[in-house]
RNA sequence: GCCCCCAUCGUCUAGUGGCCUAGGAUAUCGCCCUCUCACGGCGAAGACCGGGGUUCGAGUCCCCGUGGGGGUACCA
């Protein structure tokens, strides 16, 4: 069975089929009426895409869902359609306002807006309640009193399903019987009689989808306590906000069609389901904590900018299908196409988020990194904070150290140096540019000084001065820069020394040389 | 156990029967640029899971196997 899902080119597979379809109420129509009865009649079947985004409130948002949300958001962006946020949170023991709210700031972060929401799986309690009675009302659903754990040891015994075992129990047990029972105040469970046959249903990134009923259990639908099961309640919500296309994670898939027969059963209109991939750690095993940082917020402390991630994220089981892979947001929104996403699960690979995170700091305005950096270096008492509120100066400084940086978290640590109100230095740079030859080190820094003393202080002129004093002394550029270097940042590695200059000012590098030419007289 | 899904360089991917001697990116390595480190440029190495079919021709279609993932709850 089932095995039409294989092998359906992707040309076949009708992903768009929703746009036309009727049925569903409170729909936002995108014409009006018209003279033309005609007309009018197939302005209104096309109907706006509603789509959803439902994470259960775990204490973070991970990039698995993350992802699901980024590929929701996509679509409704790319065709107008209607964004919405549910949260799942039925299983009390997991579920509160504190985990509610990190998913909410993953989202904002990430600056994925919701155009509805966030509704609450909770609210609808009493709907899906009331939906699981008028199922067992319909003779599509009956009551089950029997001991669950009884039933599982006889349906081992027996190799049969459980809610077969459930379902013969019932029926030897006769409506009247139930009746009885249910009247006398004995607990029972409500269960969905699945009807013979199969279930077939559209989806967007596995084509057509069968499943023989005779491997779907007659599921709980409603517990001995009254409670909604899950497969009903997402049924009963979806439908209720018009949800036109679940796009979700791949671990939905086998339960899809126990809720397509719902849909069938309730007399709702089915949506198109799209089922994407799982993000796989790096051992290819599902992705878990044990895989180091799985929730966005986890990214955005190390320094990963929001539209890194986004584009990183789609990147993960889509692509546009030509080279590209730095993309702005316009470019994904514009390019998303759900009939690209892939069937394969994908190994969540950090160095190339970092790859993508520095591209997308390259090209983003100092201006916009200024901010993030404050906020970074702020109150650290090594630092002379009254540098982080010179704006031009942070811009200037930032310009220079961002093509060298990958994350935030890098930039604010190449920042570091210039703010530093005393030096720290590098060991290993010591002693390569300095104590090696102390006498030749302090000789260039005290002529290199010299020469800066009445120098314009501009990266040109102090280019030339540095350079003509080298060609003056018949040694290489770098025999003055290196040990200058270590002065002035500490590091054996910086940006280009005129650079360094002019953004540390005649004052702090004429402080720094001195200071410098101190510590090698003391070594 | 049963059901379902998936399978191209380490990783992300292009590929819809001949354009594939399998393309791009990342990571790795080398060279260039150069005051260092990055950036950038150039180059190297690196993959169609295995076996059967179908076809004049298969990475691409079919079957089997293997591997990985998911589901199978009165979890979501």
């Amino acid at each position: 069975m089932a095995r039409e899902g294989r092998g359906v080119p992707r040309r076949e597979r009708e992903p768009h089929r929703a746009f036309r379809r009727r049925g569903h109420e409170g729909f936002e129509r995108r014409g009006r009426s018209s003279r033309c009865a005609y007309d009018a009649d197939r302005e209104a079947e096309i109907v706006t895409m509603r789509l959803r985004f439902a994470p259960s409130p775990t204490g973070y948002l991970h990039v698995g869902g993350a992802r699901t949300a980024v590929f929701n958001w996509l679509l409704a962006r790319k065709h107008g359609g209607v964004f919405i946020l549910r949260i799942e949170d039925t299983d009390r023991d997991r579920s509160n306002e504190e985990h509610t709210r990190a998913i909410l700031d993953g989202m904002s972060w990430l600056g994925i807006h919701w155009d509805e929401g966030p509704h609450f799986q909770s609210e609808g309690v009493e709907r899906h309640k009331a939906e699981a009675l008028r199922l067992l009302a319909e003779g599509k659903a009956y009551r089950d009193f029997s001991d669950a754990e009884a039933v599982r040891e006889e349906a081992r015994v027996r190799d049969m399903h459980p809610s077969r075992v459930a379902r013969e129990q019932a029926e030897a047990l006769g409506p009247e019987e139930a009746e009885r029972r249910a009247e006398a105040g004995v607990p029972f469970a409500i269960r969905f009689r699945v009807p013979d046959g199969e279930t077939r249903f559209h989806d967007l990134v596995h084509g057509e989808m069968r499943f023989g009923n005779d491997d779907i259990d007659d599921l709980v639908i409603l517990r001995s306590d009254r409670t909604p099961v899950y497969n009903l309640a997402v049924v009963s919500d979806d439908a209720n906000m018009g949800i036109t296309h679940v796009i979700r994670g791949d671990d939905h898939l086998s339960n899809t069609p126990k809720q397509v027969l719902l849909y069938r059963a309730l007399g709702f209109p089915e949506p198109v389901f799209g089922h994407v991939p799982l993000i796989l750690g790096e051992d290819g095993k599902r992705l878990s904590k044990r895989h180091g940082a799985t929730a966005v917020g986890e990214y955005a402390d190390e320094g990963i900018l929001p539209e890194a991630m986004i584009n990183f994220l789609a990147l993960l089981g889509w692509s546009p299908g030509d080279d590209r892979e730095f993309m702005t947001l316009e470019e994904l929104i514009d390019a998303f196409d759900a009939e690209r996403i892939l069937k394969k699960s994908s190994v969540f690979d950090t160095e190339k988020l970092s790859w993508l995170n520095g591209k997308h700091l390259a090209v983003k305005p100092s201006d916009q990194l200024v901010d993030h950096i404050r906020t970074r270096l702020r109150g650290q008492s090594s630092l002379r904070q009254e540098l982080l509120d010179d704006q031009a100066w942070m811009e200037t400084l930032l310009a220079v150290i961002k093509p060298r940086a990958r994350t935030l978290d890098e930039l604010a640590d190449q920042a570091r140096p210039f703010l530093l109100s005393d030096l720290a230095y590098e060991e290993k740079a010591v002693e390569k540019y300095w104590r090696k030859d102390p006498d030749a080190a302090l000789d260039r820094l005290g002529r290199v000084a010299a020469a800066f003393e009445d120098a314009d202080w501009s990266k040109e002129a102090l280019e030339e001065r540095l350079r003509a004093l080298a060609e003056e002394m018949g040694v290489g550029a770098g025999k003055l820069i290196h040990p200058l270097r270590v002065a002035l940042t500490g590091n054996m590695a910086s940006p280009g020394i005129f650079d360094v200059l002019v953004i540390l000012g005649r004052d702090r590098v004429s402080e720094r040389i001195v200071e410098g030419v101190k510590r090698i007289r003391e070594a």
